[in-house]
DNA sequence: GCCTTGTGATACGTTGACGTATCGCTACGA
DNA sequence: TCGTAGCGATACGTCAACGTATCACAAGGC
């Protein structure tokens, strides 16, 4: 919750408020992909970003509110493209753009340190397991609709197949340390939905 | 590394010493499941196991190395016995074993913690990755096996299969707030590994 | 039964982060 | 051009954990 500043007498909406938030943010997800969730601390990222404490603490309350804000950013980071093309291939690129956000992103830099603090702190969480229900939901309907359509055999249940895709990307970037190669995408899908291979 | 303390003129294997260390690392296993790794500090460690600090610091130079042995008692948990049946039936006990282990072992309920440790710690990652590598292989080489034989399908790729099988489950339980139930092994399998269904 | 030694307790100084307060500076709106 | 208000910097008191040191006690070996 950004806590927008209210009407004030002068000046409403100074840019600088704006610019200061997001230079804070920036540095706060850097903090957290580094040091982690034990370890981060505000004074690291007032340093980071060139910014007084103070300045932080006008913003958000508690260390715990930056960091969920900061989180919440990173939840644009951007859907691939579906559009055209079978079933298989829609699949094919949900799957590749998942492999490359796991091995790539911001998000991905921080996953160990917001499973580790939503472990603990509820908010973060609830906002955890929204982002896991967005990934998996499209997976989810390209999978029925495949099925329904005979692209993909008819023993396949749309949701632990989704698990088992996600699962295998989100098990190689948290439990090796080599990330899924999204190059391999096809394989991996092939190996869970047999038949018609595009390698 | 225990760090056996050399032979002295009178007692060289006081009983006491491995009493200590055998509650203190319990203590710690379960400061790392309920305070996780950012909140773990040697004094509620301490605290819980009923003894001094100057106990703990005795037996362990540094918080890490605690933390590093306290892990190391964890693998032990104690495998599946696979024992008997077809590749299948040996798969679904393994499976079945995996998502048990993953709903409630204290393993399972550090894992968020270890993570986020051994992303920066080097030793950590090393447990970690050989930990990963011991669940895999079992089931990789039943894949195999059940591949040559006709059990699975051919277009099966073992590594993959397993990826996916674990990733399912710790999926699961690291990104969602429910764990997969150990019941549902015979369904993942199914819908993985294509006909014959033990439901 | 004696003496060694690990032990729990506790006190200690140190460090690092917390969150608050203050103070010129300057970017900004009017 | 003026006054406001957001800013970086910095100092402050507080607190919690660090890791060390000391001490009387009792478990254990011989």
């Amino acid at each position: 919750m950004p806590a927008r500043r209210a009407a004030r007498n002068t000046a409403p909406d100074d840019p600088r408020v704006e610019r200061s938030r997001r230079v804070i943010l920036g540095a706060a997800l850097d903090e957290l992909g580094e040091a982690g969730y034990g370890t981060f601390s505000i004074e690291s990222v007032a340093q980071r970003a060139g910014v007084g404490k103070a300045t932080i603490y006008r913003h958000w309350p508690h260390k715990l509110t930056l960091i969920a804000d900061a989180f919440r950013m990173l939840q644009d980071e951007g859907d691939p493209e579906l559009a055209t093309g079978t079933p298989r291939e829609k699949l094919e690129r949900i799957v590749r753009h998942v492999a490359h956000v796991a091995k790539h992103s911001a998000f991905s830099k921080c996953l160990p340190a917001l499973i580790d603090a939503a472990e603990r702190d509820p908010a973060l969480r609830t906002f955890h397991r929204r982002f896991q229900a967005e990934a998996r939901r499209p997976l989810i309907a390209l999978l029925e609709q495949g099925v329904a359509r005979g692209d993909f055999p008819r023993h396949v249940d749309p949701e632990l197949t989704a698990f088992s895709l996600l699962g295998a990307i989100f098990f190689c970037r948290l439990m090796t340390s080599k990330p899924f190669d999204p190059d391999r995408a096809p394989e991996l899908i092939h190996t869970l939905l047999g038949t018609r291979a595009a390698r």
